[in-house]
DNA sequence: AGATTTTGATACGCTACCGTATCGCGATAG
DNA sequence: CTATCGCGATACGGTAGCGTATCAAAATCT
């Protein structure tokens, strides 16, 4: 009982999600939510004190899945150190990964006038900026070499979903070989 | 008094992208902009047939700045190529543009959902990269290769705009390093 | 089955905005 | 000096969305 009803908090956070993808922050309506899921705001109040609480539940969610894929991407792979920062940014570029970039640049933004918002941002690029640095300094790059490529790796990856993709497949490659071996 | 009418609607739009800067689209309401002007929402209909003709003319005046801001910067100098690009990136980078940083985000993450706005982003951006890939054609790169370098230059200034800036100084004249020279 | 709790639908009240209409005032024209 | 006109303040009506209260039905407990 109480883990169909953490169940259904959880079908109210993952439709928050798919509304601040597709039209960011301000599209994260109690209400329309509530039409999404098929029901009436009644067991909204239910479940969370008020939107606030969703919208913090939307980022612990969040945080909690980027730790864990960049985890999985960074560790438990045999592949070579390159291959894994390859696959990473690829991941983004994907066109698959269409929503998942929306939530990305849309929790960025969001976090730029909200603290818990911030908060939840540092936590997940501290810990994504440690690990990718880690493989750079497999690569052979010094400690403070690695921490700036790592920073270059990210703001490429977020850069790119920011700006409107030429679609050149080629390009993207040239750039993926730039930060990955530049 | 025409003039004078220009000069009022541009407080307005004024009044809007600093509302964009700071909290983002859904801050930009016609009243509080009004309070903000220490006026009411009177005279704003006189000149905006609706909150969208405003937000229409922020778009347009934003787009206008950018291009004429990257003209300047990559025509009218007579510095190398290379020094050229980095005083591109240290404009962004710095602390003294936060505010056209955050213009820039907001509209970028704006231009995901509205047409308009998109359309804006894609005029200013293909004259960014075309001025920009120039730039590095003048340092000798192939023309595809310099259109890759640009796409990288931009991803990695807007990317850099979104990431909690560490604040390391070094750090980022290493990235710097690496997007121009690589 | 009967009692109790949980649940979600309905119905409110409230606030923030939007856009319109009206009106008085000051500037300008005749 | 008077008539006109542009401007912005005020006042309205309408909508969207938040959060609360209530209630009947369904699920759960005894």
């Amino acid at each position: 009982m109480s883990a169909e009803g953490r169940i259904e908090a959880e079908a109210w956070v993952e439709a928050g999600l798919h509304r601040l993808a597709s039209g960011g922050l301000e599209a994260v309506r109690v209400e329309v939510l509530a039409q999404d899921l098929g029901v009436t705001k009644g067991g909204f109040y239910r479940r969370f004190k008020d939107r606030r609480a969703l919208l913090d539940a939307m980022l612990e969610r969040w945080a909690e899945g980027r730790i864990e894929a960049i985890d999985r991407h960074t560790r438990l792979d045999g592949q070579p150190a390159a291959e894994r920062l390859r696959e990473i940014i690829a991941l983004y570029a994907k066109r698959a990964n269409e929503q998942g970039m929306a939530i990305e640049l849309a929790v960025r933004q969001w976090a730029r006038s909200d603290e818990a918002a911030a908060k939840a941002v540092a936590r997940v690029d501290a810990r994504r900026l440690e690990d990718v640095a880690e493989l750079y300094a497999e690569l052979g790059l010094a400690p403070d070499q690695a921490r700036a490529r790592a920073f270059l790796f990210y703001a490429y990856v977020f850069g790119q979903g920011l700006l409107p993709r030429a679609g050149d497949e080629a390009m993207l490659k040239a750039c993926a070989d730039l930060v990955v071996g530049g």
